[in-house]
DNA sequence: TTCACAATTTTGTTGCAACAAAAATGCAGC
DNA sequence: GCTGCATTTTTGTTGCAACAAAATTGTGAA
């Protein structure tokens, strides 16, 4: 008796159901930047976008609502979300924490294989950044993260990080022309790659947390520029 | 322009949709141990248990799925998750970062009443526990650690906690009568009440891990001993 | 232009039936 | 008793229509 539990012995490729499917792909959306902050989204819009009927589609609506990734604005009314201040800072710590932890414990697992993947993956991060795909360099960058992430060997704590990446996603499409400037978290990417050849849980959380900093100061000087310019 | 730009003017008390209602009825009857580990959920019995139709207890029960509060054990079968030892660490890891995180912050905003409230609660733990009706226990306990957590004034990682004790939730309930004899948690909530009363965010964060600890040494043991009884 | 308010359209929720698929059951055969 | 297999029952998902409620649009007055 060694396998977990709860997972039934055959439990290998469950056919995707038609709600899972209409999640998956507006979650791809939602990072990918398609619906912007304060994008409004029905249920019957969704389900003619995804073309699935409107079950599947309030599924996956009501989801990505309770994982906090969409938010109402009202009873019947549903958009994608526009971080103030507050909530910058509130899913900042969080991921603080929860990044930090899932980096520290990944530190222990990394191989030369992984380290190689990351180098592909900061080598695309650094050529779309330079040809200005800024949308394809978040997405790389994304891919980057995660990849540590899921060193840690913890699933549970990586669904969690996606749901506040999923929070915070919309608005990092606000941040270009400009954030490019600076070569985006590039040098603490290094850091990372070379902490994780070390095994030094200490510094990749470091670098990894440093990037999460990085990126909210970024956010929150650019929220407090759109709020002053679309306040009058 | 000051206040959230997600919420409506009037979006004071919506009215609760069905589904809501079930989400929060399945919610308490998880927590409150009449699930338990290994308990079997179908659509049209929850619908039938709560009384409403199929739509509001299938939002329920995928919310919940979700969340990682019930699982899948076959693509037609949901249950309350029975904890490995494997997730037991991770969720225990998690639950040290994000409650660790909370009460740091929390120590912030305590005042005299809350201090007051906490004392309260701990009363009722006691007597509770003196009484043997552990779950009633069990139920004061995590108001107490939720009183410390809203203190953070972070509603968004409080949620995220809440749903780490709705996993662990009714493992809880298989720990009685073993738990009360070491009066559990006492001497962590002692210290606890006291930091909040000092503001000391280090020691109320020492002292809310050390909980955390202690219930995860409990547990690891009384898997490990029902382990070992149910595997013959 | 701005505001208030009424008319109209849009929208989410809910209940339900049909269907395919999975789980439970029963039954041989050993 | 136990295993393997076929039958029966149970089950989740999906699409959809009806309804109430909310959001939008349009109108007119100031």
């Amino acid at each position: 008796m060694a396998g977990n539990l709860n997972e039934a012995p055959d439990l290998e490729r469950a056919p995707e159901r038609l709600g899972d499917a209409a999640y998956r792909q507006m979650k791809e959306r939602i990072i990918r930047g398609v619906y912007r902050p304060g994008h409004k989204l029905t249920v019957r819009a969704v389900a003619q976008d995804l073309d699935v009927s409107t079950t599947p589609a309030r599924d996956a609506i009501n989801r990505l609502t309770s994982e906090g990734a969409l938010v109402y604005t009202g009873p019947k009314t549903v958009v994608v979300p526009v971080l103030d201040a507050t909530d910058l800072r509130e899913i900042t710590l969080t991921r603080l924490a929860l990044e930090g932890l899932a980096s520290e414990q990944a530190a222990q697992h990394g191989t030369p294989a992984n380290v190689e993947e990351l180098k592909s993956l900061q080598r695309l991060i650094n050529s779309a950044l330079q040809e200005k795909r800024y949308a394809e360099a978040l997405w790389h960058n994304k891919e980057f993260h995660f990849t540590i992430y899921r060193l840690s060997g913890l699933p549970q704590l990586v669904s969690m990080i996606e749901s506040l990446w999923l929070r915070i996603g919309p608005s990092l499409h606000n941040l270009y022309p400009e954030f490019a400037e600076e070569k985006y978290g590039v040098r603490n990417h290094e850091i990372a790659m070379e902490s994780l050849e070390e095994r030094d849980a200490a510094s990749l959380r470091a670098a990894m947390e440093n990037d999460i900093r990085d990126g909210y100061r970024r956010l929150k000087r650019a929220n407090l520029e759109r709020g002053a310019g679309t306040s009058a």
